[in-house]
Formats: structure tokens, C-alpha cells, sequence
DNA sequence: GTATGTGCAAATGGTTTGCAGTGGG
DNA sequence: CCCACTGCAAACCATTTGCACATAC
């Protein structure tokens, strides 16, 4: 990231927008409205190297495909099982764990992650 | 699962062997030394079947391709980070969660899932 | 001017599927 | 004898990569 480029400042401001968690085929399908010659990998590209700055978040899933968040406070998702859409998700009380790293069977535990799934709003109607 | 048959018998008991947590590959390998003809189709519908039912667990990891697993009481498992292996880790007495389901936002959150990560004792020895 | 970033298209890796044939009950 | 299960190969999907060209600085 030597030089700024006009396809990574848009890519940003759409995963920036409207706090959902984009996988990279979404930012690739706002991002094109603006500048219909990108291409995908351009967008892995890209999405990649911001996350590796730590200007946004990298979303691995369990099962499901890579998300990407503009928010990089830590806070917790969760993922509706039905449709895959995921929503931040504040304020767990129950979550305290150790200050890592921690020794422990011979591993160095360097953190723990949490997830939450569930039925979203949206599909929990769909299904009445 | 209506019949049995040779392969699935030896995929589950390759499954169950050592503790270990076996990518679909890697059972795959192991099953063909006892049934050099067998395909790696029938390796990956005989563990989602055997998961189905409940006989094994299937361990989607997040970043990482999926594992199995033929214990299937509920534990934690650590991830090693520069290698990808999978152990089991007991007794973490700071994992209290709620009782699951729950509404919250709107969202019936069904449950948790809590992973570990930090490099394996090989990994350690090597790095050094 | 140079080397970073891009578009395109092909490669990759894990997983799934269609189909004709095999074999368990 | 039927239909669940198999082997094989092709398809699939998300992601990565090689290469020639464009462009930021």
C-alpha cells in the first residue's frame, strides 16, 4: 500500500457503508456501480491489504464464506443460520476471559473467539 | 443411511482413531491404504452422513477447511495457528454462557461457539 | 522512469454432484 | 430384484495468481 489508488478509496467507503459485512462478491457488486471496468481480484486485492493494515476487519467464518467489516473496535456478530447475514452484536456480559497469552498443554494460547448464531429477525418472520 | 457398507465402516473407524481431527483429505489417505479403490466422493458423503446422524462432528473452522471428529461429547478444541492442527482442550471454567435459545434484537440466538487459537508445541520447538 | 496497482483470465483448493454400475438387504 | 451406495469425472464456488498494461508519485 506504496500509493493510493481510486479503486481502493471506493472499495473502503462501501465496506464502510450501512454497517453490514460484505463478502468480497458484495463489495464487487456496489463497488461496480461506480467503477464498472474493476475486477475481482482487484477487489481481493484490495480488501486484503486494508485488512492487513487494520483499516477494516477480516470476518472468517466457521462454514461460510470471508466477510469484511469497516468497524475495527472489537465487538462480537452474530450469523443468522438461515440466510448467512451477520450483525454486530454488543454488549455480552457473560464473555470475560484470560489475558493471553497463556501457557497451557504446551500450547501458547493467543486468544479465544467467540461467535453467536441464530435466527435473524427477517427469517424468523419468513418462517411463520 | 439405509445399508451399511465396507466403506463407511472403515471411514468412521479411520474417524475414530487417535484423537485426531481429520480434514476430508486426510481420512482419504488413511482409508485408501485399506481400500486403494475408494473415492474421495465417498469419503465426503459418508462423513456428512455420519455427522447427520449424530456419530461423529463435523468441526467447520473459521479460515480453515473442515475437520472431523469421532468424539462426540461436547468440548473445546485448539486451533494451532502455523500448522492448522486441531487438539482438544478441557476444562475451561471461564466459559459460562446463558441458556440457549435466547431473543435478543430481535434475533433467537440458538448458541455459541468458542474457539481457541495459539501455536502447538511443535510449532513452538520449530520457531525457535 | 519505476515499481505499485490494475484488468483479465486461468489456476487452485476444497467440496459437491450427475451418472452408470455394484452390491446389501 | 430394487434402490442405496460406489467410483469416476466433471462441475462448482470462493479465492489466488501470472502477466502485460496503466498510473501514481
Amino acid at each position: 500500500m506504496k500509493r493510493r489508488s481510486r479503486q481502493r478509496e471506493i472499495i473502503l467507503e462501501e465496506v464502510r457503508r450501512d454497517r453490514c459485512h460484505p463478502s468480497a462478491q458484495e463489495v464487487y457488486d456496489r463497488v461496480r456501480h461506480r467503477l464498472p471496468r474493476i475486477s475481482l481480484g482487484t477487489v481481493y486485492r484490495n480488501l486484503e491489504q486494508l485488512a492487513d493494515h487494520g483499516i477494516i476487519q477480516k470476518l472468517e467464518l466457521p462454514g461460510a464464506s470471508r466477510r469484511y467489516d469497516g468497524n475495527v473496535d472489537e465487538h462480537c456478530h452474530i450469523r443468522c443460520l438461515v440466510c448467512g447475514r451477520v450483525d454486530d452484536f454488543a454488549g455480552l456480559p457473560w464473555l470475560q476471559g484470560p489475558e493471553y497469552p497463556i501457557d497451557l498443554n504446551g500450547y501458547k494460547i493467543l486468544g479465544q473467539r467467540l461467535e453467536f448464531f441464530g435466527i435473524c429477525p427477517r427469517c424468523r418472520e419468513a418462517a411463520e
